[in-house]
RNA sequence: GCGGUUGUAGCUCAGUUGGAUAGAGCAACUGCCUCCUAAGCAGUAGGUCGCGCGUUCGAAUCGCGCCAAUCGCACCA
């Protein structure tokens, strides 16, 4: 039992005899407050704190100082020192010292477990991200996703919770005829043919490469067959190349998916089918030849067409037959994570699902607001190279993945990103990212010395010598981490572990100052030696959540 | 016009069931390498938490109104 639920449990159980002691009173309908315990904001105010006494000054119909003082009489715990009342009527708790050693001994014999939580044995979550149209290259804006999903997942799973992530590939419809086109006219053109370009085409320069890595797989063999015949080998060949392509990036990039999900799949039997559904239902009607889903029963602004007058389903009918798929499926709950130029989707997709019986409160859909690049304090608004929106492999090529996905990973979801190109190729402690890598490089070198001169870590150090404040505070950092990432999947919210990485880092580095290992009497090194394994263990756990690596030496 | 997100130190941002004197990094200024990597550490300075009203013992946090930035409001995806 952690000591936070002993801790949790004292209070309630304190607060219940000074009921049944007729001490306070309180109606049948009231509840006594959920006991929030937190770790205080200053050293002086304890280990941790509650404000439990003012919470249940309403149903105990006194002040809370005066409660604290009941509460305080009748928790008698023997890993609390003290307790004390302050301020309005907190209560702050003093553990005895030996508490903490006792728990960080745990964590030092857990070794690399610590940071997996156990399973909770949820059904399984499914999480979609970036979900790129196979038609171009992945730009920054995908980065920005593809990191944040692949770090939820990644947290989520240290977590304990069963996760399945997917990747929606929209091979179907309107931008796959326009791709088709686009390679087409690349393929004729780079074979000296005279072409139009069209209009609504591809212009990238990744058209032309792709369109060349075919010449140069097939020849010019589809330059003497039908029409036909040459569009669908262009479609085919153009879209798995792209698709190749993604692949590659997303690869370079640490972002992995279990599963490829295939919107082909879905055509025509499963749309049809969605939409029979929906019809049955009655939520679909014929309006100038075009027909519309009446979401506007669900809350939605306007009703939507689901199959366009020239027969045509929308990329909305398409989205429905595939959130319907997933629903079937049988997932616990279904995320989604879209860039915030989507946000107005969410509530015909939505309405969809509720229409089709499903709990539309099951999906949930995250959103990422939008990434601006600086350079020299200017905003980068297109590649130089190809003429379009900056492609991620451009940015991995600038500042390295590492740096990449810190940057992406610093900042919550909802808040748009401004991203300091300079600062992130910085290598010096202005740059965050090596900030922390430092950390663990730091600690890797001090092994190698300490191996060296033959200083060693044993097996049962002594860790009731670390003393120093340097060394309490780097105790209770790591005694928080596995805290911070179950806060860090409940809220979706990555960037709470990238901030993590940071305060252990600066809590090392002033140790480092503080505490030496070389030069000390051999049960206090042994001691540190545990303290440092335990923080490069956690550093370097916590970085692998955000997909970011640790180097052992700089 | 309607909707989403944002507004906290000069800059970039943390800060969730409402709690103690609002935090960090950068930039600025001042110090620290005979000593395990100075890619580091310590200190100083910096604030009407966009504005107003309300709820509360207590509001950056909740409610309402306003202002500003941004993204959206397709038979595109």
């Amino acid at each position: 039992m952690q000591i936070k639920d002993i801790l949790e449990k004292a209070i309630i159980d304190a607060a219940q005899s000074t009921i049944s002691d007729g001490i306070f009173k309180i109606a049948d309908t009231d509840s006594l407050p959920e006991v929030l315990l937190e770790v205080p904001p200053k050293k002086e105010f304890g280990d941790f704190a509650t404000n439990f006494a003012m919470q249940s000054a309403k149903i105990f119909h006194n002040n809370p100082r005066k409660i604290a003082e009941e509460l305080k009489n009748r928790i008698k715990l023997e890993q609390v020192e003290k307790i004390e009342i302050a301020g309005a009527g907190f209560l702050n708790f003093y553990l005895k010292p030996t508490i903490i050693y006792d728990h960080f001994r745990e964590i030092f014999n857990n070794g690399d477990n610590y940071g997996q939580l156990p399973n909770k044995n949820n059904k399984t979550i499914q999480i979609e991200y970036v979900s790129a149209n196979p038609t171009g290259l992945l730009h920054v804006g995908h980065g920005r996703g593809a990191a944040a999903g692949s770090a939820i997942v990644n947290i989520m799973r240290a977590a304990g919770y069963n996760i399945e992530a997917e990747y929606y590939i929209n091979d179907a419809g309107n931008q796959m005829d326009k791709l088709t086109k686009s390679v087409n006219a690349r393929y004729l053109e780079l074979l000296g043919q005279k072409v139009d370009f069209p209009e609504d085409g591809y212009l990238a320069q990744d058209i032309i490469d792709t369109a060349k890595r075919i010449i140069e797989s097939e020849g010019d063999k589809y330059l003497n067959v039908s029409e036909e015949e040459r569009m669908n080998a262009m479609r085919e060949l153009g879209y798995k190349d792209k698709l190749a392509e993604l692949k590659k990036d997303l690869k370079a990039f640490r972002v992995e998916f279990d599963n490829w999900f295939s919107e082909r799949t879905l055509h025509p039997a499963a749309v049809n089918e969605a939409i029979d559904v929906l019809k049955e239902k009655g939520i679909i009607y014929e309006h100038e030849g075009a027909l519309w889903l009446k979401s506007t029963d669900y809350g939605d602004d306007k009703d939507r067409v689901v199959v366009r007058e020239n027969g045509e389903p929308t990329y909305l009918a398409a989205d429905i037959a595939y959130h319907k798929n997933k629903f079937e499926r049988g997932f616990g709950e279904l995320i989604n994570i879209w860039g915030a130029d989507h946000h107005g989707y969410v509530a015909r997709v939505k309405a969809a699902m509720s229409a089709l019986g499903f709990d539309a409160d099951k999906l949930k859909i995250l959103f990422l607001q939008m990434v601006a690049l600086y350079r020299s304090g200017e905003l980068v608004k297109m590649s130089k190279r190809s003429g379009n929106a900056i492609p991620l492999r451009e940015l991995m090529e600038e500042v390295g993945t590492d740096a990449a996905r810190f940057f992406f990973l610093m900042r919550s979801m909802d808040s748009q990103l401004d991203f300091d190109l300079d600062l992130a190729k910085k290598k010096s402690s202005d740059n965050p990212v090596y900030y922390v890598q430092y950390a663990h490089a730091r600690i890797c070198s001090i092994f190698r010395q300490t191996a060296e001169m033959n200083i060693k870590l044993g097996d049962n150090p002594n860790f009731n010598l670390l003393i120093h404040p340097s060394e309490i505070d780097l105790i209770n950092k790591i005694a928080d981490y596995e805290e911070e990432i179950e806060k860090a999947a409940k809220e979706y919210a990555p960037q709470r572990i990238t901030r993590y990485t940071q305060e252990i880092a600066a809590l090392f580095h002033a140790f480092y100052r503080d505490c030496r290992i070389i030069g000390v009497e051999s049960e206090l090194a042994s001691a540190r030696l545990g303290l440092i394994k335990v923080t490069a263990h956690v550093i370097k756990h916590a970085l692998g959540l955000l997909g970011v690596s640790a180097p052992e030496s700089m």
